[in-house]
DNA sequence: ATATGTTATTGTCACATTAACAATAAGAGA
DNA sequence: TCTCTTATTGTTAATGTGACAATAACATAT
């Protein structure tokens, strides 16, 4: 079982039930202090030994692939209900040291204070990272990280996908330092600001920041109708 | 070798130099006469046997998916050099019946008449089909179909996708037809004259059309410079 | 030759959106 | 009360959009 060894989180209960050739490969994001981060984790044994890459596993002979991920996610974070994903999938030849193997990589996206990391069999660390400073992933997880962070960039100015990084209330200022992680630029304060509450996408909670030292920003919440509404219909938010 | 039989085009050749449980499926993409078409075959064998599907085979052992599903194509309408993006992997547990297989689907766009049409060996027919005339495929073909369609139309509006589907030199009316079909509403024409010449996507050729009975319109073929960046880069064509 | 049908192309205008920046408001702490 | 900081509202020029009118050009019918 050794040469499958590197990718999972569970050694142990692998076994005819998992596909050997097939890996699940999950960019789990969160957004803390302002700043866009990726879970990784450090793997113990195999190819990928004391370095870092993206949560990855086999997927299972009698699971959808969503539900692969999706099993991933929450057995290392244990976040549940979350927002997922398919990147796409990656098979160059040479990807994977030795055997062929594909891997179908999945995003999604967590409330950084909801996460509780738990690592597997195969890891000993697991660690939020800047996703402008990660350091070199094993196999082909810098690529695939780079076009995930791209695909990003095009989805949020279609879909509301910000809200799945929010705590249920909160501020605007949080929601645009999204965007602009994520757009990589600077956005203009007033203009973000209504541009976001013309979508009527927002519920303000008649409440008030509390404790900063300058005037209290008024807390929001999202009105899931509109936002199932825009995710299936999209919107344009071109910055 | 039955049980695997039903993708490939190629039987005789298959062999240990093919992953058994990884397929690629290709969307092939042209317009005629004003309509999105899609390239199916008729299957002869297996589970597929006396039915239609997209144009699928298996991927070889050292052989990239893009590589593959550009091979596939190249087999069966003879296209190189083209338009090839991947949509995603499909891999739901009952998606083939009996045994576990993942499929990785590639769409491509071709230019009707260089397309010449060549069979393979488990199949006996292959045809064009309106993308929103096509029969109860085989597998999840109609849900991957779907799902394409719906990604291109998300495409169309921020990358000069069209122009994969048009001779070397096309009238402004044809490209419209592109948006058309694929955004499936029609446009007003000058606007959409005015909207794609200020991208400066456009050469004119200083030519006309022939032996139309109307007014004849003037020539483009598009700027491979100025169209590669906004592949690169994307724009915003939002109707 | 002229009229007719058809599509191409240009023109116009009310309206919405964007981007950039000025000005004011509100809260905490010195 | 003053100061610092961020929130929020206001303003405006420039640009883009959508809808439609008007004119031009070509082949064919008369």
């Amino acid at each position: 079982m050794s040469d499958r060894g590197v990718l999972h989180l569970e050694e142990e209960i692998l076994g005819d039930d998992y596909i050997d050739n097939i890996s699940v490969d999950n960019l789990i994001f969160s957004m803390h202090e302002g700043k866009l981060k990726v879970l990784l984790a450090k793997y113990t044994q195999g190819y990928a030994s004391n370095q870092w890459g993206l949560i990855g596993h086999w997927a299972r002979l009698d699971e959808n692939l969503n539900d692969a991920a999706a099993r991933i996610v929450k057995q290392t974070s244990g976040v549940e209900n979350l927002f997922l994903d398919q990147l796409g999938a990656f098979g160059q030849v040479n990807r994977y040291p030795e055997r062929r193997i594909i891997t179908v990589a999945f995003y999604s996206l967590v409330i950084y204070d909801d996460a509780k990391l738990v690592g597997g069999k195969n890891t000993n660390e697991l660690a939020w990272f800047d996703v402008f400073e990660v350091p070199n992933l094993i196999f082909d997880h810098n690529v695939i990280l780079s076009s995930c962070l791209e695909h990003l960039k095009y989805k949020v100015r279609h879909e509301p996908i910000g809200f799945n990084l929010l705590p249920e209330k909160f501020t605007l200022l949080q929601l645009q330092e999204i965007y602009e992680a994520i757009l990589q630029k600077p956005l203009d304060k007033p203009n973000f600001r209504r541009k976001i509450l013309k979508m009527n996408l927002l519920i303000d909670c008649k409440e008030r920041q509390k404790n900063v030292a300058h005037r209290a920003a008024s807390l929001y919440r999202f009105d899931l109708d509109v936002y199932h509404k825009l995710r299936e219909f999209g919107f344009s938010f071109e910055y």
